[in-house]
DNA sequence: TATGAATGAGCCTTCATTCAT
DNA sequence: CATGAATGAAGGCTCATTCAT
């Protein structure tokens, strides 16, 4: 019972929040490597230098690590794209400025990212998952809202607004698949080819 | 091991292969379901029918069983590919046809394609996977290969190529996951719709 | 899941239960020398001669094991205590046939009673205990309507008969920590003696 | 093992028995509502308000807390009914006392108690339980003795002494299960209670 | 005194698979 | 072909206890 509840004193509590979010770190690598099922604990724990049990005075069970996983990608990326949203800009522009957030966020989030498209069945089916599957409709809704302020305001024509959101989402969810840090285009560049293909899609 | 020895007379080998074709089928409908790994055996009897020894009469196991989910994908897709990239023809022409026998494979093999997606990670490491890598592998080439084709001979122009793969790649890959067959698009208007934006995006 | 639902074909369906029965009553002796918690799956596996899987072929639970125990100690008791009750006889009559019957069936499912005893705790507290407590609960009424029946017929008296039966219950209820098969008293003669007690505190 | 040397500055030590006497009197009632092995040391620190550790500043282990529990049930019930069995007096009268003192006894210290019953299989197997079960011995040689001198003096007649006994520990036993400290009647009244119980049973 | 991080053995249970029938 | 009993390793998790602070 002692687990998950933080400690009070806030030397310690900082000491513990650290470990927390190093323990989910650790946990998204190793669920992305090898899938969320097929990760024993115990792999985690030596991947972690913790012992089994205490393991879980970070962490609630397996299943809450999943979720802690995925509010860790979908918070800030939710607030930072509802920022942009917020600010008066041509949508074009906006469009273009959520794709480089998004985008930086893919890649310094790689794992989280897989993790949270591979589990998409667990994400799907579980009532304790509504929060995250809300937060995912929301991040789409805020996309979907600046293409049809772009349909509004005569810059894009789309024959089919949602599907033209469904290949961007499809171009987007795909890239930690091959995105590599180290490799030959930047997340910015990544951004800017979507945006591209998007607004030329939708030129009249 | 006497499993898996399909019976050699005509009539009970057909009636075989067609039992094994239905287990191959729900156990991919499970798989998409709730995953692989998430899915039991006994999850798969009850859904088959059969009781616990029964089934392994048509499987060897359970990791062969989604092999040869990924082997009812892949091969037919490829033969398929392989014949329209034999033909003779515009490269814009050839690259619609492949993208409807695609989105047409997809829409008829939607659970296999979901299962195949989301077990990357196992297909990416294990060895004995190393033929369905290769499929794959292979049928991205032959998409490759058209739009080099299309670059070479002037009718299509990329500023980065496999870029543009990978867009393409991500556009359809996703499309599985919200593909309603009852939906407001076909699989040819669907294919149609990834093929316009490309073709767009390579336009000079 | 193939757990626990019994083989249709009868002959397989009379071994399993039992099979099932012997492990039951394997279980009510272990529970009864050391406890319910305090024993171990893997100390029940061993006496039953089972391996750890082999056991839930027979058992849903730990938890429905010490239902089913329960189970097989008031369902009989409670049943034969109904035929007695139904049958026209003075109470006096009738409470010895009760006590014979129960102290019977206490002697044949000592380990039963001491588990029953013992886990208190867990039967009144737990939600999916109510079918036990009900049972329990309605065998102590049989037994209050003889005594009542014994009161206005005029041939029991007593000051409080609710105290009355609190007393019988607390005698009959401790037997099974002291009673030895191979004792100098048997069943009926215990019975004997609980019912001379209670009906000489109840004489005029 | 700093843990349980107490203070020796006397007000210190006066600080710490009163904790420690109230850590031992939140165990017993959860282990009462609860069972020991089913109450986790986590859930007695919470109940206590201590940390993990803190708590075995007051005690050893979770297994001499529960040999304190009996401790403090049987050491002082042990003494006043030596008491009484030391006075002068006649066996009817003497054993109203000693019921008087055990059921006063039972109605302040009755999660005591409810343990004492329920963990009988710890006291009976485990050697470090020697002195408990000396305890309770004493107290019943005790309480026979006083029907045995009653037996003597003629004022007694037991068809079966030892029986009678049994009975008697029977009903007071079981006494605690229904014991209501707000109920209808009051420790006196139940010892009264059980005291013509036997001695109308023991009348010529 | 008190905290809370950490241990690691052990818990109950599930699971893919085999094999006698 | 099919059944279902049986295996035993491995799974996630809890727990009493210790110890540096």
């Amino acid at each position: 019972m002692a687990a998950i509840s933080p400690p009070t004193r806030p030397v310690l509590r900082e000491r513990y929040e650290r470990r927390r979010r190093e323990v989910i770190a650790t946990a998204a690598r190793l669920f992305a490597e090898r899938g969320y099922q097929a990760t024993s604990m115990s792999e985690l724990t030596e991947a972690t230098g913790l012992a089994a049990g205490g393991l879980y005075h970070y962490i609630e069970s397996k299943d809450q690590l999943l979720i802690s996983i995925c509010d860790e990608l979908l918070d800030p990326l939710l607030e930072r794209a509802r920022e942009i949203a917020a600010e008066e800009a041509p949508p074009a522009q906006q469009l273009r400025a959520l794709l480089h957030a998004w985008l930086a966020h893919i890649a310094s989030h790689r794992d989280h990212m897989l993790v949270f498209a591979q589990e998409r069945h667990v994400i799907e089916r579980e009532p304790h998952w509504r929060r995250v599957r809300g937060q995912r409709k929301a991040f789409e809704k805020l996309l979907d809202d600046v293409l049809a302020r772009g349909e509004r305001d005569g810059t894009m024509h789309f024959e089919d607004r949602s599907f033209a959101l469904l290949t961007l989402l499809g171009m987007v969810n795909y890239t930690p698949q091959w995105l590599n840090p180290r490799g030959r285009l930047s997340p910015e560049q990544i951004a800017d080819g979507y945006c591209d293909v998007i607004l030329r899609a939708s030129a009249a």
